[in-house]
DNA sequence: TAACGTTTGAAACGTTCGTTTCAAACTATC
DNA sequence: GATAGTTTGAAACGAACGTTTCAAACGTTA
């Protein structure tokens, strides 16, 4: 049996929104992609804005229901920072994992989301994205600052932007950088691969000797 | 005395690609904005594939000359791989500081050009970028890897690139992160202090344990 | 000043985009 | 099987884009 009009829709244009970007990615590709007509985004979502705001739910809704029971278990430890640190990036990137389905395009449109997120560019995504999953971004904070008791609120902020770009970074160029380190190292990585290795690095910049808010020089 | 055109249409075109991208930035609002001819940019540049690459060029070109000198002094010690390191990416910041005269859009613009490296959307950007500054990009990697000794060349390759994305993710955030630090914590945050919080974080990255190349699970 | 190469200005070109229109096709209900 | 509501299809719309054109203005040199 064919796939409804919608899902084809929503399908076609995560893959490509995670491939080329938002703005990159025309409807008349997604549409001719996805096999259905052109007016059928308008039609069933409105607008583009309306698409990507979709697409975006569709992505969040499952990971936000893994995150949250994750972090209700990991919210009632307390004495191991370390190891709690450890599990709750594990966790993250398992969870990343699960939803993109290991293929790279999904995992890029996690990163190309999160990054709409700060980004002007999107602004009608930034505001439905931290209007919509605010409440979760905010326990996963809370539960992180809990664990990097050396830091004042100020300095947790930073230090959490700081490793969040590490995760976007390496998220939305994991195919890139995969086949550069194919060419270079003779190594075919996949992702799960791939993010292991960040796991320990995103500990120990959260264990980093905090630094007073002081200029560079 | 007026600037030249060329000059002008620089100018203006860093600060929007900066601000808001490559392809959301427009020749019309480049031109207008700088006040010279729509015709100016194809007539000096060819076509606005050159302009991105002419800004890239503009830009780059500082910032490989003071990099050099202080890769050459670093390149010279070998002892103390904490302090090297330290000074290595203090330096790099502290460059981009300067190249940038701490304006938040030409910092953006410094991310924006690291994340083309990497990515599809802009092949031409990516090839030019690539063929341009490879040997100042690979001294800047071998200097970091020998103070990383506890690597293989591939745990090197990742590591390095998950360092990579927590820089241009703070520089390209950078204006946004400080807005929403100032509403939150009442701390209006310049750029020197912002990327002051980076130089430890990132060494402590650097110095995180090394993680065999298994499968997150 | 005359002539020539360079630069600018205003307008238009051809494409692509998101969106709209409206008739045709389909589906469910009585 | 007729009807009403929903969905699809083909076409067009208006706007924005990068690029091109070509005459006018400018600057330099003889």
């Amino acid at each position: 049996m064919k796939k409804a009009t919608v899902e084809r829709i929503l399908d076609t244009a995560e893959f490509e929104f995670g491939a080329h970007g938002f703005v990159e990615t025309s409807l008349r590709t997604i549409t001719s992609k996805a096999g259905v007509n052109l007016a059928a985004v308008n039609y069933h979502f409105g607008s583009k804005k309306g698409l990507i705001q979709a697409v975006a739910n569709r992505f969040f809704e499952p990971l936000t229901v893994g995150m949250q029971k994750r972090l209700e278990v990991l919210g009632t430890q307390h004495d191991n920072h370390h190891q709690v640190l450890t599990e709750l990036y594990r966790g993250l990137l398992l969870e990343t994992l699960t939803i993109a389905q290991r293929t790279p395009s999904r995992v890029a449109l996690f990163a190309r989301l999160i990054n709409s997120a700060y980004s002007q560019s999107q602004g009608h995504l930034r505001k439905h994205l931290t209007h919509q999953y605010a409440p979760l971004f905010l326990l996963l904070m809370q539960i992180m600052r809990e664990h990097m008791p050396s830091m004042n609120h100020e300095q947790f902020f930073w230090r959490f932007h700081h490793l969040l770009g590490m995760m976007v970074f390496t998220l939305s160029n994991s195919e890139a950088l995969a086949a550069i380190c194919a060419v270079e190292y003779a190594a075919q990585r996949e992702l799960p691969e791939i993010l292991q290795q960040l796991v320990s690095v995103l500990v120990a910049a959260s264990e980093a000797p905090v630094t007073p808010m002081e200029k560079l020089a």
